[in-house]
DNA sequence: AAGGATGTGTAGACCGTCAAGGTATCGAGG
DNA sequence: CCTCGATACCTTGACGGTCTACACATCCTT
């Protein structure tokens, strides 16, 4: 996995579901978005990103259309199917329960 | 990584830390602990856990000794060192930080 | 004698992430 | 005109943490 330094693994689908789930958008707006609704603290590498895209597209998660950006260029928008959407509230839910898990042990006194 | 089913990557260093820090364990107890403080939430494989003691160990954040456990057996009792405490710092304060980004997304409206 | 709990450990595979690179278009500045 | 940065897509190779599945040993209970 490299080091986990900008991400935690396991986490990214949620995010880029998420993301898209809000409004259709191109890779590269993803990552930006990602990285800025977080404050800088969520890197996402290109490396990690077009990956995780060709994984949930396969899964039958997002489906992608070339459609024009709004610097003009062409680039592929991603959108939610509606197993996408019932895979985000399942991941959604899985993040709480092991982020509240985790919280558990980490303050316990 | 396999399949993250049981545990987020990246987080079960921090959980050994942590659990350690309290009070020195066997390798057993430990995983017994994350397990019953996380409410059957986390569980921690020994394919996991073993390498992440030897990879603590080395890495001088834990150190090991032999000692007869509450059952009267061998077992190695794991402590923390100082440098285990600062990392332990260290990876809180990392959690605390990127969980908190993932909630910005995911919470985003 | 057998099975379950305790306790440590390894082997091999999986797979998501990372670093690093490649390709191409566009606008702006020199 | 030329180059440079931003935009936008993508791949390759390696890394390394986690998982499944074992192997081994002791103790207690049935």
């Amino acid at each position: 996995m490299g080091k986990p330094s900008d991400l935690l693994q396991g986490t990214l689908d949620l995010l880029i579901l998420k993301t898209i789930s809000l409004e259709p958008m191109h890779g590269w707006a993803i990552a930006k978005r990602i990285q800025q609704v977080s404050r800088e603290v969520l890197q996402v590498q290109q490396g990690s990103l077009y990956p995780a895209l060709h994984r949930l597209e396969q899964q039958g998660w997002i489906k992608a259309r070339w459609a024009e950006s709004e610097t003009g260029r062409q680039a592929r928008f991603y959108s939610l199917t509606a197993a996408g959407r019932k895979q985000l509230e399942a991941e959604a839910a899985n993040w709480t329960r092991l982020s509240a898990a985790i919280n558990l042990v980490v303050s316990e006194a």
